[in-house]
DNA sequence: AAAACAATCTAAACTTATTTAGAATTCTTT
DNA sequence: AAAGAATTCTAAATAAGTTTAGATTGTTTT
């Protein structure tokens, strides 16, 4: 296509030099090779009025590096996690690092699909994953031993790993607290399946703890576990079920993003107005837009721009540490509520 | 890293075959060069017993095919553009293909640089852009001539190019028309700088045209330019001094996303009650939560699915016709309004 | 003037696939 | 049985860099 690209034995042979000489020039070795400072000036000259740039498949096959990062995440169009990756790409490119995103779409086999073509077969120097996974086993790999994982948003219990997570449990529980304080008593959590994600019982954790703080007995039917994959029809049946029973809910809670949409979604339909009928509305994970939804809705605002700064730097970190003789970093960023009135 | 990978050699010397019968074999060649049936297995067989995948640099050195797409948009976090990457993605998987999404921060030299890498040194095999470039005269280069891209959303009117986008005049008009019917004729619109852009402009004389249509003269000061650099601010300066004027408004119509929520923020901040004071409002670009918000949204929807997976095909499209023989395509999608209330 | 040394550069190997040109073997045909 | 054709396979070239081991050339030392 278009017209041919230089080569380095293109501006080797308009030098009468030897490409291996202007390899190492223009990778920025020509001191630690003895090439006299006259020759390296040619070099770069030459190179930018050729307009050479490698070739970033030759480069890499060579290498084995190829200056990519990858990351994964359950969902793209997600805003906590389009967030995240704009601050990790943002923090990658000023360490001349480029990132490749990629959407499992909360699908564990498209995850192991990825990880195989980006990881396993090197195309990537380390990998950034909010997995989906529902165990370590499958990062047990031979092949992936050693290979740079970052974990966000989620890590694996039953593995050692490296990760960058929000402090979900702080969270949650200072949520739980605000609206006990609030004089809530009957708080509906809404919780999303697959809930072994560490994130989600974590926050269940919080919830239950700051009950306990109160002594306010834990009740089963203020539990619910909405499917992931129907979340809409699934909350409109066991919200509507819930508010029908008798020992009345005061505030409800959601336990991410996407159930709390799906929430206000059934409000509207059902005409359910949360403060006239006394009821709180919560949920983890901020969006800008909550600051002008009807019903208030407090929350819990998870770190996003410093949770893609540390996973960034994390991954550059674990690929120079080759030798990966330092243990594992765990890193849990604290979150903040907002409490709107 | 890990274990040794497998090469196409060791599988070669296990079935005691040459590495260009299993090259073949693997690729789907097997029929094609005459390998036989039973030798077709056996290598099969082996290559999933060894656990076999290709070297993608290797492959792509070879080949200059890398089966990656690239995607560039102005800002990831924007769900406008997460939510056409997330179809883009799904897409392109089907049939076989990668996607590496990168961010440009509405800065054009960023975003050149990202096309030089990717696109110059042939990286990726072609490119899906929402470009923030003024011209397209970084577009004539020698180096992108017959490289397959595929504008999304913008496009650049002073070249030939591909494009997938939005009727962005008629969702502007068909939005100005409603107003106008619901009884408004001052409609001050919040553009956005740079507002060369085509989305932009496109929306901004659908606007015109239809105050047009009803005879309603055209305003200088119902159209202000709000930087994207400092929206925040230069929307409460602008607005607070709009609404101090004679000539008072009864529409405020925002004409991208970013600015319907600045204008949120003012509104609470000042305590400005759209419906009290009989003013509606409506936006260019919709979003889910929308839905929720105190003043109802009058909003254009553009088929973002639809995008994303148009632009996805017309990239592959173009990949395919190597000779570039087809003329350039455009494809303009209808938009949707969606009138809350 | 020969040996030792440093400074500067290069030929060739190497990374892992794909592809071309042709070799080896078996099968037809006369 | 020899020639020709078809079938099945392989050696070697190739893609575009990086790296290793070693070659020049010039300078210093004795």
């Amino acid at each position: 296509m278009g017209i041919k690209k230089t080569l380095l034995e293109d501006i080797a042979k308009e030098l009468n030099v030897s490409k291996t000489l202007v390899s190492m020039v223009i990778n920025g070795k020509g001191d630690a090779y003895g090439i006299s400072k006259k020759t390296q000036e040619k070099v770069l000259a030459k190179a930018g009025e050729m307009e050479y740039t490698p070739n970033v498949f030759a480069r890499a096959l060579r290498t084995g590096k190829s200056h990519l990062i990858g990351l994964l995440v359950a969902d793209i169009s997600n805003p906590f996690y389009s967030n995240i990756a704009k601050y990790v790409e943002k923090e990658l490119a000023a360490k001349g690092y480029n990132l490749m995103i990629c959407s499992t779409d909360e699908n564990v086999e498209r995850e192991e699909k990825l990880i195989s073509l980006f990881a396993e077969q090197h195309m990537i120097d380390g990998l950034i994953i909010a997995t989906t996974n529902t165990s370590g086993e499958y990062f047990k790999k031979e092949r992936l031993r050693n290979f740079p994982i970052v974990f966000i948003d989620r890590y694996l219990p039953d593995i050692e790993s490296n990760y960058v997570v929000a402090n979900n449990y702080q969270g949650s529980f200072e949520l739980t607290d605000l609206l006990i304080h609030k004089g809530c008593k009957n708080i509906l959590a809404l919780n999303i399946t697959p809930s072994h994600i560490s994130s989600l019982t974590e926050r269940i954790k919080g919830y239950k703890d700051a009950l306990k703080k109160y002594d306010i007995p834990f009740k089963e039917e203020n539990l619910m576990e909405i499917s992931f994959n129907n979340i809409q029809k699934d909350v409109r049946e066991k919200l509507l079920k819930r508010l029908k029973q008798s020992n009345k809910i005061d505030a409800i809670y959601t336990l991410n993003n996407h159930i709390a949409t799906a929430c206000l979604n059934v409000f509207n339909e059902i005409g359910f107005d949360a403060k006239k009928e006394g009821v709180l509305f919560a949920s983890f994970d901020d969006i800008s837009l909550f600051d002008f939804v009807k019903p208030n809705i407090i929350s819990v605002s998870q770190p996003v721009e410093q949770i893609g700064i540390e996973a960034a730097n994390l991954a550059l970190q674990l690929i120079d540490d080759k030798d990966n003789n330092s243990s594992v970093k765990k890193i849990v960023l604290p979150t903040s509520i907002i409490s709107r009135n």
